[in-house]
DNA sequence: TAGGCCATCTGGTCCT
DNA sequence: AGGACCAGATGGCCTA
């Protein structure tokens, strides 16, 4: 599933300057993906990073396993119980600065732990979903990556300006320049702009934002505020 | 240093 | 019963 969502980025045939520059991260999101699907398929595998023969992909990454109950009482303290029962963590972001550990023994901490696994597989998934909505929703090619709900908001925006240029039937060109010298006010009340302070700049502000839909540009870095 | 953003864990609820 | 979904809690990273 997550291998046709990033299928479907590379369709993305858009003129626009969208957040295309896909971070570092999502090659490895996708390598992640990947192996959480392949730990799905090795059925009865109480942890789907032991199918690894304990090597781990990323060499940075040291795979530690540690009996549950001598956790070292520094270790996350928001996820209490299950600082034990995650597996190595770096190999699930960036950040090696968590280092949690994995080894559950009772069937609660394994049912646990599975559904763990499950819950970081979802949570790929929706995060794929959000990087290949970035990749369609317009921005400056200096703004810094949207963040989830700015991706959201823009969005929203976004379709709700296509749906009046569809409307009014005019070309999206010289729709958008009479935006520009009237003001741009749509009809759900979407604020263009996002949360971030560098984003204003962004949005119908500059010169011919939308108006360049055919050619290049970037539109705004939008937030759609409904209140 | 505070605040924003994010990943992860967790327990509850709903669905199949 | 097991999985999906959700929201709260927690802690790390980054930036102003």
């Amino acid at each position: 599933m997550e291998d046709a969502l990033f299928d479907l980025d590379q369709d993305s045939s858009t003129d626009f300057a969208f957040w295309g520059q896909m971070d570092t991260n999502i090659q490895f999101q996708a390598q992640l993906d990947t192996l959480l699907f392949d730990c799905t398929a090795v059925t009865g595998q109480l942890s789907p990073w032991s199918s690894l023969g304990g090597q781990s992909i990323f060499p940075d990454a040291p795979l530690t396993f540690t009996d549950p109950d001598s956790q070292s009482p520094g270790l996350g303290a928001g996820a209490e119980v299950d600082s034990s029962s995650s597996v190595d963590e770096s190999h699930e972001t960036m950040s090696t600065h968590k280092q949690r550990r994995f080894v559950p023994h009772h069937p609660y901490k394994i049912q646990r732990h599975a559904a763990n696994i499950r819950e970081r597989k979802r949570m790929l998934s929706i995060n794929s979903a959000f990087e290949e909505l970035r990749c369609h929703v317009p921005t400056f090619p200096y703004e810094k990556r949207l963040s989830k709900i700015d991706t959201l908001r823009l969005a929203i925006a976004y379709i709700a300006l296509l749906r009046e240029i569809l409307l009014s039937g005019c070309d999206p060109k010289s729709y958008v320049d009479e935006c520009m010298k009237n003001g741009y006010k749509n009809q759900t009340d979407a604020i263009w702009n996002t949360s971030g302070e560098h984003n204003k700049l962004a949005g119908f502000g500059s010169s011919s934002p939308v108006g360049d839909i055919d050619s290049t540009a970037v539109v705004a870095g939008p937030t759609a505020e409904t209140s």
